[in-house]
DNA sequence: CTGAAAGCGCTTACAG
DNA sequence: CTGAAAGCGCTTACAG
């Protein structure tokens, strides 16, 4: 077996394969490319072949004779601390990568902070470097999004997005009816003053978790206080600000639906500082069921997002576009989980 | 311009700038490659045209002709969400497709969680799709380094390697002397009876930090009480666990140095719920200087890593590697933040 | 310093 | 169903 220099061993080709098998370079590659128009005798002489050989496609010579690129992005615009310190955004990368790995797809993760960033990575992929691109954004008026759907790359992107006629596919949690529930199982549990933290309402989730709340409010016949409700960041941090700004407002909440865990935990913290007990003074209810819900105590009763399944659709609308198909939007449904704070 | 059926413009290539300088493509080519043996009249004339063209090199092609990829695997083998859960992971990884990018190097992110997933990457990475690695493992027997070694593939660990003889890079922090200046610390506050949670005694760091505890006891004339350490496993719920061992074996710590600030929550939250006032019971040094340091009450005094410093130069060993220098291992100092809890 | 040409390893009409 | 051949877009000795 031949060696280079650098003593790695030279991978056997497509022409070593040929030569084994006894066929000819087209019909390895007919094989490889889902064995159309091979016979039998061949395809087995070939299968043997390749597992003597050990032989591995080189995705390189694949991408410069088909002009895909086998590959995706994962791209992130920006705070990134945000994302970073967010679960939700693990377990969505996670589950992204696992996904695509079943495709044998790898995932290149891009971080686009600064303009100058977004702009050398609108390049790149816009150039052809990936077939598509995953996109976790918060802002509605993203210009990443717009250039790149502009460019005509296949993107699907995280929650629903909300600018302006913005057609791309998506998928997201039914926040609505999320919101809805979890307010529904506040005023069940004898809640009738109940305050929201919401999050950024220019970004996807935040006004439709919040229409979810007023849904609720008015479906039970309870007053439309503007001082109930606050809005946050979706940090931890900013759920604490937000329940003191709540607490000052409103001091006589029996109950806050807060529109992340991560927020929630803030919330709950500050409540226990002012000397109230969650959930006997005050329930709390949370939104995501990351794993920060369990990190605290009292455990975060909180509306589970099915990340799993996100990431799943995120990945199989993505391919689907590559393919040629159409966008679309996913919109999958949350789920109550009752534990300690409510 | 031509347009494929897609819709997207079809990119320039060498030959569409060669036309437009007036030059010959191995022209072009040479001056994309550092530009030696150029004349300086047609440096100007191709940078013209490059501009004027809008084009960027196709990598798919360079990596096929020069057998490089340009681009590199940010690998994690074994239990992901313990990496995920870890703000240390996010900074980590966050860094190095920072200091990657300004090489215009995309990062390739690979989880291995099976033994299955583990193979399959091993000959993706070894059947050259990537330069070489970047490792963020946890054990010291991990077979996929070894695998990659063997295998000739450029690679630079986090952490300093256990295993026997492991020749290959690695970029640590100063672990042994870093606990040292966590534990004088301690015993300059007053303490005397200090305990320790330590990380897996398996991986790197871990028997590291231990010692240099171990080094100042010593030091001091205090006692070595071997109910006085606890392994941890880095996780949160790790320490409430070793916390409460610890306390169980030894009820009158003054102190107790964690290994890592994700398991020193969790020992604060035991040793408070237990009814200690921390540092005024019990003082709580940690290690990391990571988000979570902050996140609690009393904010927690560790020992900073500086995981700025460990990104970059994990990629620029990395790049040297590829480039053809030999391994090597770095050292980077840790920095005592004090806070409050200790 | 520069051009012509071979070669990287695959895919894909084309002709049979 | 199959082989021969062109072509994908670059790099890199080679000869000048």
């Amino acid at each position: 077996m031949a060696t280079s220099p650098n003593g790695r061993r030279k991978p056997p080709t497509i022409h070593d394969v040929a030569r084994e098998a006894g066929v000819s370079r087209g019909t390895v590659s007919r094989f490889l490319n889902g064995g159309h128009y091979v016979s039998p005798a061949a395809r087995t002489a070939v299968e043997t072949a390749i597992r003597k050989t050990g032989y591995v496609v080189n995705r390189h010579a694949r991408s410069l004779s088909t002009g895909r690129s086998d590959s995706v992005a994962f791209l992130l615009t920006e705070p990134q601390e945000k994302f970073f310190e967010d679960p939700n955004f693990n377990v969505l990368l996670r589950g992204c990568t696992e996904h695509l790995a079943r495709h044998d797809i790898p995932l290149l993760l891009m971080l686009a902070s600064s303009k100058d960033e977004r702009r050398r990575l609108t390049r790149y992929i816009t150039s052809g470097h990936v077939d598509g691109v995953l996109l976790v954004s918060n802002h509605s008026g993203d210009p990443v999004a717009a250039e790149l759907r502009d460019a005509g790359i296949p993107l699907v992107a995280c929650g629903k997005p909300l600018g302006t006629a913005s057609k791309y596919s998506y998928v997201a949690a039914a926040d609505r009816d999320g919101a809805q529930e979890m307010v529904r199982h506040l005023i069940a549990g004898g809640r009738r003053r109940i305050g929201m933290v919401t999050g950024p309402l220019d970004a996807p989730g935040g006004p439709d978790r919040l229409a979810g709340y007023r849904d609720v409010l008015t479906e039970a016949g309870l007053p439309h206080d503007p001082t109930l409700v606050v809005e946050g960041d979706y940090r931890r941090t900013g759920g604490e600000e937000a329940a003191r700004r709540l607490l000052a407002q409103a001091p006589d909440i029996d109950a806050v639906f807060v529109a992340s865990d991560l927020m929630a935990l803030g919330v709950v913290n500050t409540l226990q500082q002012s000397g109230r007990s969650v959930p006997d003074d005050i329930a709390v209810g949370g939104f995501d069921d990351s794993a920060a819900a369990t990190s605290i105590t009292p455990a975060l009763t909180t509306m589970r997002q099915p990340y799993d399944r996100i990431s799943a659709e995120m990945v199989r609308m993505l391919l689907a576009q590559i393919a040629g198909e159409d966008t679309a939007g996913v919109i999958l449904p949350t789920e109550l989980v009752v534990r300690e704070s409510a």
